[in-house]
DNA sequence: TGCGATCCAACTGGATCCAATCTACATGAC
DNA sequence: GTCATGTAGATTGGATCCAGTTGGATCGCA
């Protein structure tokens, strides 16, 4: 989070996002969620987050909506709130629509692609990778989308880009875990150094090649979180 | 919504689904929000809706948390929440994110359609087409909707059709607006029949058909908007 | 009259308090 | 001993209360 600045250069040069507690707290408690702090199923009592923020349960009320409309919580009247679980055939599902988006973008993003968006681009790649050899799996997964982002924003779809921002939110948790138990990221990581390469040749066939990164890393997912649910039987 | 059993019935047979007083809340500003009652940018004063419902403002602020990740409001710490604006590019554009995630999950649906989803698709249609002579604005957006989706039902893409039902809550305000100013309809009207019948026949070029659909709805619409906005320089 | 500082009313943000509901354990009847 | 019922503790849902911010109105001054 600390490229916040530049990811703010077109707007007013001096502006301070003020964010009110239950911003800051479902913020706080989603990146809780992503790092695996909370698990799958995990109950979310008000007011024990309420005590750890120092704070009443009133803002920690307001966050759980906010969480449970990123689908990362559910609640039931009464009963409180627990960590979301998605089902395989739903991670994989997300994994298709990305793919359908973000062809979809990419190729219209390919057309307003300036040299200044890849140098951007070749930055954030840059310390993706960085990030993955030191190991460091939360920046991994903030950067994996940050690079991905970074070249669909020249298409100015802003609605696709909010879908999809809000799809990562969910699969980044699973990302990581994926990290965590495998070192599967070497193909992924050959695999960005491709697009971006390809991007700046403006080759049209970098679309399809984007879909094929998003699928086998969809595949690949599963495939260690299988592994991982039939040995846990905690889903 | 008088379809709710129907739509339950693969639950537990006596289920009732109690909702807690900001869910409702969120239900019923929605409705109003989209029946136009409240118009862009109008202000929502927590007090005033809180002693419209005789309940205090706490439910009301988790009710407006709900409208915001839905994007019908915004709210700026302190200053409230107000209904917010689409610029005409992004309705555009939601038109555009609908003709590619429906032409998707359509082309998997047909796989799986069978003849009673296609008599409850029918029934709905025939639904529709009362309402919209009946002029009952409300209840045509409702059931275009429910049309769309009986289709996709069958596919069992659960988040693909959460992301549609989105978008069609995002968009549903404007068609409203379209169907009180213009009586555009009829076209999509007899494409409606034509869908429904190449989807009887499972005639895969309905898919193409259903993007023609919804782009022709997305210029119709912007073309009766723009007319609007020019006229009346609300936005 | 025009400009600016100050004050006030309206509103939102957050804390605290009370009521409703759920869970788990204990008690008692068969 | 087992199952049903009752009850207490925990937890959420909703109301009320207080503090902080905003924006406009008012007043003072040149």
């Amino acid at each position: 989070m600390d490229n916040m600045l530049e990811q703010k250069k077109q707007r007013s040069k001096y502006r301070l996002q003020r964010q009110s507690l239950p911003e800051a707290l479902s913020e706080s408690l989603r990146e809780r969620i992503l790092s695996g702090e909370f698990k799958e199923g995990d109950p979310l009592i008000q007011e024990a987050i309420a005590a750890e923020y120092e704070c009443s349960r009133m803002p920690v009320r307001e966050a759980f909506r906010q969480l449970e409309a990123a689908g990362l919580i559910v609640s039931k009247i009464h009963k409180g709130a627990i960590v979301s679980t998605l089902p395989s055939e739903q991670i994989m599902e997300l994994f298709e629509l990305r793919a359908t988006l973000e062809c979809d973008i990419l190729s219209r993003s390919l057309e307003h692609l300036s040299d200044e968006d890849l140098a951007h681009s070749a930055q954030i790649l840059k310390r993706l990778e960085v990030a993955y050899h030191t190991r460091d799996i939360a920046r991994v997964g903030t950067l994996n989308w940050e690079f991905h982002r970074s070249l669909y924003r020249p298409a100015g779809r802003i609605q696709t880009l909010a879908i999809l921002q809000g799809i990562n939110v969910q699969i980044d948790r699973y990302i990581r875990i994926q990290l965590l138990l495998t070192s599967g990221f070497e193909e992924a990581e050959r695999e960005h150094r491709q697009i971006l390469s390809m991007c700046k040749d403006r080759d049209r066939q970098v679309v399809e090649f984007m879909r094929g990164h998003i699928i086998r890393a969809g595949h690949n997912l599963l495939e260690a979180l299988n592994k991982r649910r039939v040995s846990d039987p905690a889903a």
